[in-house]
DNA sequence: TATTGTTATACTCTATAACTATA
DNA sequence: TATAGTTATAGAGTATAACAATA
């Protein structure tokens, strides 16, 4: 997976850190695809989930995705029949999305997808390796 | 620096694997740009560094970037005197890179910098965890 | 016919601007 | 004046095509 680079790099952990990375994201990204998503969707998805009703600034604010994209993606996931868009009921400026039950069963099998995805990914590490990786992982995030 | 998500989303190694590659490779091109460079051309200086003297074809096949970037990015590491453009000795077609007394100065304060940046990348783990933190990246970079 | 370096072109992603209708 | 949603536009980054010189 790593390509032929001078040997110093290659044991640097920043390198090995982004290939990982890099790696793990196109493996799950291909399996989203195979379901007709982008990461992107899920995103919004989860976030739909999580703070249903949730208007489209407050997605585009929590994921750090700019407004136009948001758009094109409540489009997608609404043309799908996940999720629905409906009028806010004091501020006629504002949609709220609603997320409808394909969209709670479709969610269901994408994170079944994700689970599976990442233990195959994770396999090489044993349980414990698996437990310190993350632990590192959450600590290097908080800094 | 995880943007405000679903806890479900940010307790997932997979996602946390991303974000913190993200943020590392963040500050990084942040301390490489303050000299002055990309990423790329640190590839591009490092493997004429190990290989010299290397044929342009051969750069872009190794860090698997197309052969009009590496036009681009030999252009302006030549344009600042770290490498030169030779005629090849049997093949007319090539050119031979070579690097010049002032790269391996400028690669040598990159590494530094480098290795700068990921000692404090790395802080918040101990000596112990960094190890393991390594050794697990190598290993599912082997998978 | 294939390959080297190069230029030109297209495509995707990301980011900004601008418009309308409200607030 | 500011904000929500949308459309349109611009830019960076990446990938492809095509070309002249040479193998």
């Amino acid at each position: 997976m790593i390509l032929n680079m001078p040997n110093p790099l290659t044991q640097n952990t920043g390198f090995l850190l982004a290939s990982v990375a890099a790696h793990a994201s196109k493996t799950y990204e291909a399996a989203l695809a195979e379901l007709g998503f982008h990461p992107h969707h899920i995103g919004v998805l989860e976030l739909v989930a999580a703070q249903q009703p949730i208007v489209q600034s407050r997605i585009a604010e929590q994921l750090g995705i700019f407004k136009p994209v948001i758009v094109t993606l409540v489009n997608e996931l609404e043309a799908k029949g996940l999720i629905k868009r409906h009028p806010h009921p004091t501020d006629k400026r504002a949609l709220e999305i609603h997320l409808l039950p394909k969209g709670i069963k479709t969610l269901d099998k994408i994170r079944q997808t994700s689970t599976t995805t990442l233990a195959q990914f994770l396999s090489p590490l044993s349980k414990t390796e698996q437990q310190q990786f993350h632990a590192s992982l959450t600590k290097l995030s908080k800094a």
